[in-house]
DNA sequence: TTAAGTGCAAATTATTTGCAGTAAG
DNA sequence: CTTACTGCAAATAATTTGCACTTAA
């Protein structure tokens, strides 16, 4: 925790026209406080806040990293499985999609070379390009 | 229901190594009866199983598509929100996600051209490269 | 002061499982 | 016959919601 990460995660906050409250300050800390970007469930965020001494239930968590998408501060990772991830690096970029450890981390977006894309049908544009990269052990 | 596609469905079941059962027989008559491909929900063959007046539970559609998901003739759509989709068609290929309606549909795989993709970290080798283009009315 | 946010516990949704019965090889 | 498959109902897992309480603006 860098002495300005409060800081930080407020302006996050209310730059994203989120109230800063006591909960929401402590889980943008653990999100962006230190500038990096994380891959996290409700439940690993929900870890670490407990972890780091912030009482936020869980269903505050889940509340607010859906408040946070409807934001556009944090994105929703399209994996399959029964959980959720989230992105806070909301720019279309790969993903790595460690399969035996259910774990998903970013792939080095320079190496990744989309030469063409099929257009959007009559009437619809692309919201995004979602491109996850699925690894096994060899 | 084309007048062989039963046989289409069995010869499918036994050549993925399944016991071709009144209900798997069912199940993948709808899925491969007539040749083209599928992206199907638990729930949405469940439905068109009724419809067709075969007799199988919901819970059997699950496991069923499971089965058919680790014998590698049907594949998981990796799609954030909470329903599963599955594709009969096992090849690498992008998908269109319409946002409003739910549903995907294949994108034409012969205008995505990916030129550069990242490397498997070491000791890792890439199982599949999943592409979805999220759709949005304009 | 007041609308938005929070925390429980209960509800919902998608999916899986235990187990007794059924059927395919 | 024997082992895998099926169906139900109950269990589980992730997520959402209703509602009384709290708090930021």
């Amino acid at each position: 925790m860098t002495p300005n990460s409060e800081n930080v995660a407020t302006r996050w906050l209310t730059e994203a026209g989120l109230r800063p409250t006591r909960q929401r300050v402590a889980l943008a800390e653990l999100l962006v406080g230190d500038g990096k970007h994380r891959h996290i469930t409700a439940e690993s965020l929900f870890e670490s806040a407990k972890k780091n001494g912030a009482a936020v239930s869980l269903a505050t968590v889940y509340n607010t990293l859906r408040a946070f998408c409807d934001a556009g501060v944090l994105q929703e990772i399209p994996l399959d499985g029964s959980k959720s991830y989230f992105d806070t690096n909301t720019h279309d970029h790969p993903h790595f999609f460690w399969e035996d450890e259910g774990r998903v981390s970013d792939a080095p977006a320079q190496e990744l070379v989309i030469h063409k894309l099929p257009e959007a049908p009559e009437g619809m544009e692309i919201a995004s390009v979602d491109v996850v990269i699925r690894l096994r052990k060899v």
